[in-house]
DNA sequence: TTGTACGCGTTATCAG
DNA sequence: CTGATAACGCGTACAA
């Protein structure tokens, strides 16, 4: 219906040159192939004219390569995480000329092995698979022999297939150097996990962003002042946990492992009359809407959704090359910036000078 | 890399038969080309043996038909309504065999013609454009010579392009008749919109709820105890319309134009010594999450997010036969679900009767 | 019933 | 510098 679809003979033909002269001068490859300036000139103007538009289709058929990508996840509808993430490759898509396929397995591996052939069968350059939750997972056999590139998930087979995942280490030692820089010391308490490898089964962000923690606190020379795992990271789970945590001491900040956490342990505090920040302290992990939403609002290191999905678009397109060799595969590690907000005090200068001299 | 892609030419010989023979089985058209039954086996034997999966980009080439659909909106991180929506249209493409394209306009026009060009390039069978709320757009006009769809907008201009969007005229009797059935009659006021046309400007929404409402009040015979609009449907311009409505009279039950002003509705009436919905009953529309998230839980009528992507790609893939013709392109009215919560309060079964015998 | 041959629109080779 | 010509993988008239 409509407008008829003009190709490159037809661009040939108005401008009255070959076929092959129109596709080179088109493929901006006039110079290589010594095409005079004035065909081109004419070739150009009869594209443009027609409105000429190169097909696709028919040329991924011949080379091979078709200017689009897939991106498969376990979701994307149910949280802000996924559409953040796909908002960033689908940006990155664009910046390079290329175009998203989307497709969600809702956790069912039959139904993730579908979209990845359905997509291969159309051509894709590359597949990102993502995860709404950092973990290891199984790459499906039917990804390993071509492009590819997992999103907040790390392989548990051998694999050559690149991650790219949040760097919850160096975020773990961030939030102990909020605290250190603020002037605490020895009240430091976790909420969500414990050293030296108590954390939720499964969760890969507890044990790292715990590792960085731990790295950071020796580094300084101090000393936990407690800590309480939770078998999941939910507020009232971290309610429970910082009330047992308040029966056997009296800290000065709390590290909570998740916002969600976080949550939790602001009702406790206030139930046991305590005050964010003036009695305690607080720092997280997510940057969750909710941490902008809860008073006082909470100094958090933010998961870096967007550049995530930005990433995995840039690696899918650049690591092709030699692949393969028996080296681990690469995982970058996306920073997690820190979001300063109303939930640390700052210790009067003199207990700050005390610690500095400590240090020193 | 890694494994070599097995055509139909591979499956044909290693079947022992003729490409074509071997084309007609794979498609299932075999009886209609009278086929031998066991030439049938030993093509099905050798494709599964080899793994043979058609190639999709040949097929559209040669067909015109790719089985995949443009998917292209102003937003689809922000919101959770984006989210709802694409993935309604996902679970309908899959149910139908299609994969989507996605792509974000982020309400630049520019960017929606580049996109809609990219996604026909690539031989897309159709495309939905969808919009975050519901309005009238411009049909680009790169648009439309191709299937598509718009979702959540219709056409400002003539043109053939059926839309899908929530029946918000329906809403707005729904309302209504919740109230009524409540045994509300002389003291229901509204807050976001007035009679007969006062609407927050560019809001379609708006004017077809408010003609759902009246078409509803009237039928039954009632007048509004009283109506004042906003200028944009959020809580704190809520708030205020709803003290100036308090200043002038005591309402029986408010109907707020969309979740945000019920906010707002909330805190005037809280404000006011007013209890929800002891002394005053709440209806409204949306189903946002805070609607289950404030005390008492409000009763409103839901957007059919998911319900909208699902159906769009239905409408896509059905509507192709014979269109442009001279009638007006069809709007698919979607419902609008009722959720009943907490907000709306029961009248005493005296007055409840007082008022169907009026009625009658 | 089965096989042959052509075309979809490009890219790319190769001899003029 | 240009013009035939093959090839990508598949679907389908047409001939055998």
């Amino acid at each position: 219906m409509g407008t008829i679809r003009v190709t490159l003979a037809d661009v040939a033909r108005s401008a009255g040159v070959s076929q092959t002269a129109a596709s080179f001068v088109l493929s901006g490859r006039r110079k290589e192939m010594r095409i005079s300036a004035e065909v081109e000139a004419r070739v150009l103007r009869a594209a443009s004219e027609t409105g000429y538009r190169p097909n696709i289709v028919s040329r991924s058929l011949r080379t091979g390569t078709s200017h689009t990508i897939g991106f498969v996840s376990d979701t994307v509808a149910t949280t802000p995480f996924a559409g953040h993430v796909i908002w960033g490759a689908l940006d990155a898509a664009r910046d390079r000329g290329h175009l998203l396929f989307i497709g969600e397995t809702e956790g069912d591996p039959d139904l993730e092995r579908q979209l990845i052939d359905a997509m291969h069968d159309r051509g894709v350059d590359g597949i990102v698979l993502a995860s709404m939750y950092t973990r290891k997972i199984a790459v499906p056999k039917t990804l390993m022999d071509r492009p590819a590139v997992l999103l907040n998930a790390v392989p548990t087979t051998r694999s050559w297939i690149p991650s790219v995942v949040p760097d919850e280490v160096e975020a773990g030692r961030t939030v102990v150097r909020v605290l250190l820089d603020a002037g605490h010391r020895d009240g430091i308490a976790l909420i969500g996990a414990a050293p030296p490898n108590q954390v939720p089964k499964g969760s890969l962000a507890g044990v790292q962003r715990l590792q960085g923690i731990t790295e950071a606190l020796h580094d300084a020379g101090v000393n936990l002042a407690g800590a309480v795992p939770c078998v999941d990271w939910q507020p009232d789970i971290g309610y429970d946990a910082t009330r047992r945590l308040l029966k056997k001491t009296m800290p000065s900040a709390l590290i909570c492992f998740n916002d969600r956490v976080a949550l939790g342990a602001y009702q406790a505090l206030a139930d046991a009359g305590l005050d964010v920040p003036a009695d305690v302290s607080v720092v997280s992990f997510d940057d969750d809407l909710m941490a902008s939403w809860v008073r006082p609002q909470l100094t958090t290191v933010a998961l870096p959704h967007y550049e995530l999905g930005r990433e995995a678009i840039n690696v899918l397109l650049e690591e092709d090359p030699q692949r393969r060799s028996n080296r681990p595969p690469p995982i970058h590690r996306i920073p997690m910036p820190l979001r300063e907000r109303d939930s640390v005090r700052r210790l009067p200068s003199s207990q700050r000078r005390a610690r500095a001299a400590t240090v020193a």
